[in-house]
DNA sequence: TTGGTACTGCAACATAGTTGCATTAGATTT
DNA sequence: AAATCTAATGCAACTATGTTGCAGTACCAA
């Protein structure tokens, strides 16, 4: 596996997380790149990225999909277990940069961890 | 608000809950009474059970809409900030009764938390 | 420059969840 | 027990997200 062609859409949108350090809902990529590209296009490109290890996914409150970019992450091993904290005002997803020990409960064997913190953004409490 | 009308499709609902400890995801739910009602009606009374605090939902790793019965919610507080453990094998999700805390962010205001614990349940583990 | 194949676009599909509206059936009153 | 009010339901049509198959296109290596 692998990114093997660096093509125009896939350039495009490893532009458009350069340019974001938030996180980004599949629904706005699609959006963002209709002139560009076909919605099929995103959805595979996005999963290639992430079994490349560049982005990492996971589903909002709403149960939308989103990716970000990964800091530490390899194709073999998504390292990122940070929590992810969703603006209930604005919608808007960042990455929080805290390492979160994944809580030991007896009898379970637990592999990882998907954390939604919910609250106000700066920019939203502001106002 | 409130249950104000105990219908046949409430007591209905209500006695699924009542027999299971589990989280019951709403497809589930739909297909279970397929033959009692029709499928805007479970929508539409989970919603109702929900604002009345008998019920809280959740969305799991693939974006679909969980339901389980609360223990210490109220209508107007729902205080199960618990983790929810899902097995990747089998799909099953489990209330787990863990307190867990909050994690205070600098610079972040965070009102509650989703945690969804992804794994293996004894049952699948077993083989 | 040529050829293999990864990648893309398109159309059609699948599934979860929502909405409007006419009808039905709980609960309450008489 | 009948009348009444309106919450609740069924149905059909819809929206939105995400998926699939396949034919055609465009990367990249040789």
């Amino acid at each position: 596996m692998g990114i093997i062609r660096k093509t125009k859409s896939v350039e495009l949108l490893l532009d458009i997380f350069s340019q974001n350090s938030n996180a980004l809902s599949v629904v706005n990529l699609v959006k963002k790149t209709k002139n560009q590209m076909n919605k099929t296009t995103v959805y595979r490109i996005l999963e290639r990225l992430e079994s490349e290890g560049v982005v990492h996914s996971f589903n909002d409150i709403n149960g939308n999909k989103w990716y970000a970019k990964c800091h530490s992450c390899s194709s073999d091993n998504h390292l990122d277990s940070h929590p992810h904290f969703q603006c209930k005002d604005c919608g808007a997803i960042e990455c929080l940069s805290v390492e979160i020990a994944i809580p030991k409960v007896p009898n379970f064997q637990i592999d990882s961890a998907e954390i939604m913190l919910v609250g106000t953004c700066r920019n939203c409490s502001i106002v």
